[in-house]
DNA sequence: AGTCCATAGATGCAATTGCATGTAATATGG
DNA sequence: CCATATTACATGCAATTGCATCTATGGACT
């Protein structure tokens, strides 16, 4: 049996893994993009541009999101206000709803999603190698699938 | 010269950093220690138990954080109502202000402290190995340093 | 020193958020 | 198949947040 990674290792990752986010939100939170949208806001179309079927359960949305399901609910309402989102109710279960983005909602995840991507590779690129980005992206991978089954 | 990474796996092991940090705070969120006080005012607290003088500026504390200056502004005020923490203007610079724990401050980060480290490695420790998570660690610390520039 | 610009925080106010709870639909156990 | 529990989402309401702006201090340039 493996041995058990010290508490100190482990606390001391999850420092670091958090203090690296908050650090990079900030920055990333001033650009141009989000003055479109929040953030917040930009990562609900992004999520719903990343679903196969282009239908998103709400609930299924908000285990993605770290802000509450009544704040995700009236989120989902004014993206809609914008005619950035439709609902439907869900065929299989009327309790629940089924949210897609429109046309307009997809152009502009689009449009400030190629920006953000610029943005964030200009900021991230030079700092690390092509090897530990990988490194970087297999271990927090691995962290997270870890997470699933708990 | 290095070969700069390609923008896929920059954007990527972002992404999936981000993720992760999302799955782990959802999970962390709903712990019994953050009854007792919410995880954005526990940070506060953490950030000042971190300082050497004991005093930290209020612009300081803010990088630290992704609140808006005036959230903190108030945060500030009302963890001072409820005697967590004092503040005094900076002697240096008039305009300014520094603050920190008093002993009851202290006394509950500490409290909430020692259960959150303890959930964060039964949470994590399982998931990758001392070496792993000592990469992970570099990593992270790597690529926030290299941001300080910017 | 005097004027102008920058920086540190505070404050008015509207928007967003979360908590507690409500309603409706589904799953479960007798 | 009915009673009960559970799940999905909505809503009332108070608390928190952010944006724009204000005040006061500090710095820079002449």
């Amino acid at each position: 049996m493996a041995n058990q990674p010290q508490i100190r290792t482990t606390t001391e990752a999850w420092e670091s893994l958090f203090r690296t986010q908050v650090a990079v939100m900030r920055r990333l939170q001033q650009l141009p993009e989000f003055k479109k949208l929040a953030m917040r806001e930009y990562d609900v179309l992004f999520n719903l541009s990343n679903c196969p079927t282009g239908w998103t359960r709400l609930n299924e949305l908000n285990e993605a999101l770290l802000i509450s399901q009544p704040s995700l609910s009236r989120m989902v309402e004014r993206l809609e206000a914008k005619g950035l989102v439709r609902r439907r109710t869900a065929e299989a279960d009327q309790r629940g709803i089924e949210i897609s983005l429109t046309e307009a909602g997809a152009k502009l995840q689009q449009e400030i999603g190629r920006e953000h991507v610029r943005h964030l590779h200009e900021m991230l690129a030079p700092r690390l190698s092509e090897a530990e980005f990988r490194q970087l992206h297999e271990l927090t991978d691995k962290l997270r699938a870890g997470l699933k089954n708990s």
